[in-house]
DNA sequence: AACGCAAACTAACGATTGTTAGTTAAAATT
DNA sequence: AATTTTAACTAACAATCGTTAGTTTGCGTT
């Protein structure tokens, strides 16, 4: 319902009815509405980071570590196209755990560009301004729970592979 | 405000506050609220309906079509960054003009698949599946309204410039 | 000076929102 | 068999939603 809505228009009553429930019998399992989006989001945040992390503290070389990258994205993006409609997109409705959020990100955002900026000093990347390479890859996956629901005939290995292709290499013939 | 909180999350009083009247005096301007959301999301969606027409009435090879289509995002993206997020993120709360829209952009989006197929052909372009290409690239030039707001002591053209070397040729050197 | 009109206002409407209180039925534990 | 716990229910709450009706104000045109 979120990834369809949006949170804001999502309602208790709408949440209750395709449980099969009432609306009241939601507060039996959940404090609040809230909650329940804080949760999809943080921990959907949180395995980003920790997958992030392994990737860094792997001793390749920053084209490898791209790869990787765009693998973490492609699988918990196939794994949970709707748990990230709602951090893509709602996560301005966080109230207790917003600050928390924005610093993930920040530190996700920091990290992806420091791996970029060691590739140019290394000359495997080209010498173009960080952010936008940063802002180029990372607007794709984060587009990834559009696009992976309308294609799920293709195996997250092979789409992982032919996005690489696209995004480290481009392409212009 | 529709950029900051979504549509569904922005009140009419909340309209009303910012512009220094009541909420009931809006309705001396618009119909109401639907109709705020749909201008800005249909008007802007001609924008670019127009936009690529004339890339595709050009005689031109692919390669420069699409970075003309780059010019053409990075442009409209810049003037109205407000209405890009509600083309984004709020098209499906739209009723009367909802299918107009769906029509528009699968339209859009059926050119630019076009574009990147026929560039296939004359060999311009790498064989991949085109509709990876077209939603990376698409995926990019759609984020630019989240982006450029923070760069804006960029000019359009540079980032432009940059984007098509990035989309098109890669980031590997 | 008189008039018409655009655009503000106050007040209120019914509908819907997230949530709580209190109750009941079934399931799990003792 | 008795008791506690889980999870559903009905009913209702205050707050807020988009919107309408009716009124007032001030500017531009006659």
């Amino acid at each position: 319902l979120f990834k369809e809505k949006g949170y804001s228009a999502v309602t208790m009553r709408d949440i209750a009815k395709v449980m099969g429930i009432k609306a009241a019998s939601l507060y039996n399992h959940i404090k609040n509405k809230e909650e329940i989006l804080t949760f999809i989001i943080i921990s959907l945040a949180e395995e980003f980071i920790d997958g992030l992390e392994k990737i860094k503290s792997g001793n390749n070389d920053c084209i490898y570590k791209l790869k990787q990258i765009i693998i973490l994205h492609v699988d918990i993006s196939s794994r949970n196209t709707n748990g990230m409609a709602s951090l893509n997109n709602d996560w301005m409705h966080l109230k207790d755990q917003l600050n928390h959020y924005l610093a993930l990100r920040m530190e996700y955002e920091n990290s992806f560009r420091n791996i970029i900026s060691e590739g140019i000093l290394k000359n495997e990347i080209k010498n173009i301004n960080p952010d936008i390479m940063v802002f180029s890859i990372l607007s794709t996956l984060r587009s990834l729970y559009l696009w992976v629901p309308k294609k799920d005939d293709m195996e997250p290995t092979l789409l992982a592979a032919n996005l690489s292709e696209v995004l480290l290499k481009g392409i212009n013939k």
